[in-house]
DNA sequence: AGCACGCCGACT
DNA sequence: GTCGGCGTGCTC
């Protein structure tokens, strides 16, 4: 039996929402819409708390699929009184015909990527009994397709046709599994809460090269057939036949039709005229197709010595090491100050995870996969797949079959390495945990944070987080008692944090005549200029000037598809709209008065880069952003410069701001510390914290100390304030008291739907009709929901389509799921509208 | 997504 | 009387 919402609160238990939406409780007059609540303390705890664990997971791991099927199929559009209350749709005993057919036919469920997707359950043909698993890929019939449909098999069981007449499948497409039985329970786990088809989220689990299978080529192998033991028989043939075949035997190895055609100086003819008359035998086999072998990366494992630990780093590794032994699945916060050392207490920690012959991933943000930081892990271990963006189809294969073959220790990537197949994992490390970068921003939405606790979860193994700016999730975590704190408050050293200066740019005095650079900045920056130490100066935006306004009429030159402002870029006289990348001339004269004195305001970094030139002329600067760092591999070689001294001052977007350690840069500057401050979305505090506490941490990190100079119109600011303390504790307490007046999260769920189309009218008729439905959905499941919207979100307009959106909360992950799903169970939308909607659970922004 | 069914208008 | 428009609905 499995309740719908795995809780033990009666809905009037739920703290209030925040504001007007009424309680929304179901009326002792309608029993029947009231799901079954059972009193199990144990499913409380999965069921509210979705900050960071992954809610529903447990109950997906006991319930039996079909279960979930029939949760699944509460439609909102049933009629209440059909004859089946709710209570039948949970009661999962099977119903008494089912049983008097014991007919136990094998039966495969099998899901889809494009709709219908399934679960549809096939009839395992004799030939296919003993081969077919979960998780590989099969051909079946589907409707009155004439062609097969591809799809994955899920589960393999023996049960009655139940009356239906099952297709058969038609053919198996793998050989072995591409996922082992954990990863499928995964993929059905991420399929039902983040509301993704599960052949979508194979697809997201398994590398396309994988499916194409890259880089390999099936290759027909000859050898004689038993026949030709009968010389009269070889002797009756034609002489270049009879030649050929000779040849085969005499050589005593399999060769390919090419490989006999140069051997025996023949063309292709012959060796055909053999196979059909059944001289030879066929064996097909895959194989690499390209020199791959010679690309293996041999780390020189034991060779480097081990580095000592400071007391902090040891007791942390200890906690680690004890969580890995414990084989429970705990989770643990890694907080530790930048330039603290987190990296070396996860290699030893990885260290003494591999010494038990099992395997682990380190996560990595994206843009961190430094070769540094590569290096760093080849060096340690002496099997290490690092996967990277610009790796090619052919060598992603080849790792993943390393990686799967268990010839793997450890596997460093970005998000999507929490797939790593390693047969025998026994660590999950997500460093920098806060980053953004691990929440996949298309189908599925899946947060890396969230499917690592399940994969963990399930595998029992531990899942170690690190920051030094921990998500609020991950904190609050620590306070609910669902993961175990691990704090190192110091740097290697005892090198002291950075001091931080805030200039409030409200003072005159503070600022300098047109310029973005106040005064103390520009004495700041010639001061270590002097010194020759180096200077990072952080501006969050790219672009030359943000806006391009008429001065004599107001007129704002905007991206037509957006509606947005356009970014003049300078390089090229661009104007660029930087959500949907429209790209134009930059008007020389106002088009809408024509006046030609047209003016460049706001602030980008290539502004910055021409004053900071003009400022300090005997600086040599470099600009590092998403412009200048198109090319691969451009990052490292501007980031070898400043290495090696050959840059003075670098700036640049938050690409700076994190995982840079240089010695040498004694001073920080944040041009605008509010940039990101007042962006319309609840998380905005904590992004400036996290960027101010991660650029402020790219100093002090050598002998010669550091400092930070932060510009802002709001020293105030908690999160500002905070940051400039180093104090995340304080921060953290506040922000939490901040989100739980409202129920954000981390103290409760939220959910998002964006819903765009072509027509505005109708696009918003289609998201008001999808909140009735989730109204009445939240009716029947007596759900504790709220609901808001439909409102424009930040960007209204997006590549030429209007955009509205919902927004969803509620305390409970899984009461939010189940109404979403409920509402879109059975929701179509017609094609002629050309409207689209997309459900984004736990988004990260609002835009 | 396909593919068929079905229910109305213009043709041999 | 049929051919064919594409709205509607189902696929284990």
């Amino acid at each position: 039996m499995s309740p719908p919402f795995p809780s033990d609160r009666q809905p009037g238990d739920l703290p209030n929402p925040p504001s007007s939406q009424p309680a929304n409780r179901p009326s002792a007059s309608s029993p029947a819409t009231t799901p079954n609540r059972p009193n199990d303390p144990k499913s409380r705890t999965s069921g509210v708390d979705g900050s960071l664990t992954a809610p529903g997971f447990d109950d997906l791991e006991k319930t039996p699929y079909a279960d979930l099927q029939k949760i699944d199929s509460l439609d909102v559009d049933a009629k209440p009184d059909d004859g089946t209350t709710q209570g039948e749709l949970f009661d999962t005993d099977p119903p008494p015909w089912e049983l008097e057919t014991p007919e136990d036919t094998a039966i495969a469920s099998v899901v889809f990527r494009d709709a219908p997707f399934g679960p549809y359950d096939y009839r395992i043909p004799e030939q296919f009994r003993d081969v077919l698993q979960p998780g590989m890929r099969v051909h079946v019939p589907l409707g009155r397709r004439k062609q097969p449909t591809t799809g994955w098999c899920i589960e393999t069981k023996l049960g009655s046709s139940g009356g239906r007449n099952l297709s058969d499948v038609a053919d198996v497409l793998d050989g072995e599994p591409l996922c082992d039985r954990p990863l499928v329970r995964l993929v059905t786990w991420m399929s039902h809460y983040y509301q993704s088809p599960a052949g979508q989220v194979f697809d997201a689990l398994i590398p396309s090269s994988v499916r194409s299978q890259a880089g390999t080529r099936q290759r027909t192998y000859l050898s004689p057939a038993p026949i030709t033991k009968d010389n009269a028989a070889v002797e009756a043939l034609p002489p270049k036949q009879q030649r050929a075949l000779r040849l085969l035997i005499a050589s005593g190895r399999p060769m390919t039709e090419s490989q006999l055609m140069v051997h025996a100086d023949c063309t292709a003819a012959p060796i055909r005229a053999l196979r059909k008359k059944g001289m030879v035998t066929e064996n097909k086999q895959r194989e690499l197709s390209s020199g791959m072998t010679t690309r293996w990366q041999v780390g020189d494992g034991e060779q480097v010595e081990k580095h000592t630990l400071t007391d902090e780093q040891t007791a942390a590794l200890r906690q680690i090491t004890g969580a890995v032994d414990s084989a429970e699945p705990r989770t643990l916060l890694l907080h530790g100050v930048t330039g603290s050392g987190k990296t070396e207490v996860y290699i030893q920690a990885i260290e003494h995870v591999v010494k038990f012959g099992r395997a682990a991933i380190v996560l990595v943000p994206e843009i961190s996969l430094t070769p540094q930081t590569r290096g760093r892990f080849e060096r340690r271990f002496q099997s290490v797949a690092v996967l990277h963006s610009q790796m090619t189809p052919a060598e992603r294969h080849y790792q993943w079959q390393r990686i799967r073959r268990g010839e793997v220790q450890v596997v460093v990537g970005p998000r999507s390495a929490v797939f790593a197949p390693l047969p025998r994992l026994g660590l999950i490390i997500l460093d920098e945990e806060h980053d953004g970068s691990f929440k996949q921003d298309s189908q599925p939405r899946y947060h890396a944070r969230k499917v690592a606790y399940a994969r963990a979860r399930s595998l029992k193994i531990p899942l170690l987080l690190g920051s030094a700016t921990p998500s609020l999730e991950s904190w609050y975590a620590t306070e609910t008692g669902h993961a175990e704190l691990i704090s190192m408050p110091n740097r290697v050293g005892n090198r002291p944090m950075p001091d931080v200066q805030l200039v409030d740019l409200r003072l005159k005095d503070e600022r300098s005549m047109g310029g973005s650079i106040s005064r103390r900045l520009h004495q700041a920056v010639n001061e270590t200029l002097h010194e020759k130490g180096q200077v990072i100066l952080l501006l969050n935006r790219r672009g030359f000037a943000t806006t391009i306004q008429c001065p004599a009429c107001g007129h704002v030159v905007a991206c037509p598809e957006c509606e947005l402002p356009l970014t003049h870029h300078r390089d090229g006289s661009k104007a660029v709209c930087h959500y949907c990348d429209y790209t134009i001339a930059t008007p020389p004269w106002c088009p809408e008065c024509r006046f030609d004195g047209i003016r460049y305001s706001g602030l980008g970094t290539q502004k910055l880069e021409v004053e900071v030139k003009a400022r300090f002329p005997k600086a040599r600067v470099a600009r590092m952003d998403s412009d200048t760092m198109r090319r691969p591999g451009s990052h490292q070689k501007v980031l070898a410069a400043f290495r090696s001294g050959e840059i003075d001052l670098l700036l640049g977007t938050q690409m700076i701001a994190k995982g840079l350690d240089f010695p040498n840069v004694l001073l920080v500057g944040v041009i605008n510390a509010d940039a990101a401050l007042h962006f319309p979305d609840f998380r905005a505090g904590e992004r400036t914290f996290q960027l101010v506490t991660q650029v402020a941490g790219r100093t002090g990190r050598g002998s010669r100390g550091g400092r930070v100079i932060v510009q802002t119109f709001s020293p105030e600011h908690m999160a500002i304030q905070a940051a400039s303390r180093h104090d995340y504790i304080q921060f953290a307490k506040a922000e939490i008291a901040n989100r739980r007046k409202f129920n954000y999260p981390p103290l409760g769920s939220i959910a998002r739907i964006i819903i765009r189309g072509s027509i505005e009218d109708v696009t918003e008729a289609t998201a008001c009709l999808l909140l009735q439905r989730l109204e009445s959905a939240r009716e029947r499941l007596g759900a504790e929901v709220r609901l808001l919207g439909p409102a424009p979100p930040p960007i209204v307009k997006l590549r030429g389509k209007y955009r509205f959106h919902l927004l969803l909360q509620s305390i409970d992950p899984l009461q939010l799921g189940a109404t979403i799903r409920m509402a879109t169970k059975s929701f179509k939308i017609p094609e002629k509208d050309d409207v689209q909607y997309v459900v984004d659970i736990d988004p990260l922004d609002m835009l």
